[in-house]
DNA sequence: TAAAGTATGATAGTATTACTATTATAAAAA
DNA sequence: TTTTTATAATAGTAATACTATCATACTTTA
């Protein structure tokens, strides 16, 4: 069986996963990205890496914005797959928020069934890069154009479940995307600014996020 | 009676408010940014706009991140002053956590105390570009630097005051700093990504945090 | 009041970035 | 076998992110 994280053709020029240097641009640009950062990243240090040209790498992606929406949209619809996995056959719905929180805040692990894919490296990323994809003046075109259906897709089908535990409840959506976003600052706070979160480890962050979830969609006041 | 927000000198290599051209830098920096965003500013552009020269600007700030980081400790310190000024004699800090939140939800005045700012503009650049100031690889040095004491200072005087309603809760910064980066993020998902939240104005943006505040605070589970 | 210091402007120059275009060549498909 | 397609190699452009030098005007201070 194959299992494949489709990501929406938009953001590509030539699918990456059709060939061994699209491919090879993925696994190296999650590398390099991680190493020195999304803002020093160029097509011209990727192409050195792979040992190819950069001509050849802008036949993939139109620009280096276009790669990160890519990599980032890869991550969701792997998150998303995942939870979908973990959830199957669970009826509580509390149980099931549990498990969202336990997956964005534990350790990410390597997952053998993409090869290319460094899921670790990938996660730092998403932790440090993913809001960029989205706060730029591009962001309604970008929209438009539908480069964030798949974090859209995960946030609807999260607050769908937070509707079941508390239907009266006002703003789910609202809820889970500051639940998400929150697990990636909180995490960079940890990790380099630490004067702005008492959580220090995977399983205070998660307790403080859990807590703040289920207190914040069960109380009535 | 002068009232001037201070900035650490550290991010600047000539104040810019001891002279006419550094108060032009501010004010034109300001509406350039809200205008292209940060990834299209540029000094070139800006010396352009004020009649002066890059050279020029490059005397007052090392680079553009460090210009934006002024910015946003400068948008940090005045809504600290505000808070001290709003919270003055209410003795109720559930009291004073509302005004907090009402002050990060409720539209930005221009305030003519500071002449060259202005306010609004500033707080769109704040909602937009302040997180890009620390998700850098930079960041650790930066902070070592002392460039992130102005929001530091701020979450930790708040957090003080969580502590005061519940001395059992155990994530008082935590939750100040989510209250605050989601007040941004919510902001831009409504005008930009409204899938991602149910706000859709700043007095529901109010309601939603305020209510997971106080829900998180009090709950005991 | 003259000399010295300081702030700005004008101009030039460099390395890097973010691309686009052209041509050659090797491998795969028809 | 021809044609198509993918990639490599190379070159080139405009913009960015600076650094350096020098002239000049305006302020201090001796």
């Amino acid at each position: 069986m194959i299992v494949q994280v489709k990501i929406q053709e938009q953001c590509f020029l030539k699918d990456p996963d059709s060939s061994e240097l699209g491919q090879n641009i993925i696994a190296n640009s999650i590398s390099l990205i991680d190493e020195v950062g999304f803002e020093a990243f160029t097509f011209k240090k990727l192409a050195q890496r792979i040992e190819s040209t950069e001509a050849s790498v802008y036949r993939y992606f139109e620009n280096k914005h276009k790669l990160l929406i890519y990599l980032v949209s890869w991550y969701w619809n792997w998150l998303d797959y995942r939870l979908t996995f973990a959830m199957h056959n669970i009826s509580s719905p509390k149980r099931r928020l549990e498990i969202f929180v336990e997956h964005i805040t534990q350790p990410v692990k390597v997952d053998p069934t993409f090869g290319h894919i460094d899921e670790v490296a990938l996660h730092r990323i998403v932790i440090s890069e993913s809001s960029k994809v989205y706060l730029t003046k591009e962001v309604d075109a970008d929209n438009e154009d539908g480069y964030f259906i798949s974090f859209q897709k995960l946030v609807k089908e999260l607050s769908m479940i937070v509707r079941e535990l508390n239907p009266k409840y006002k703003f789910p959506s609202a809820l889970i995307s500051t639940v998400i976003e929150s697990a990636h600052f909180q995490r960079f706070f940890s990790t380099h600014l630490c004067a702005l979160t008492e959580s220090d480890s995977e399983s205070s962050l998660e307790k403080f996020l859990k807590h703040m979830l289920f207190s914040t969609i069960s109380s009535t006041k």
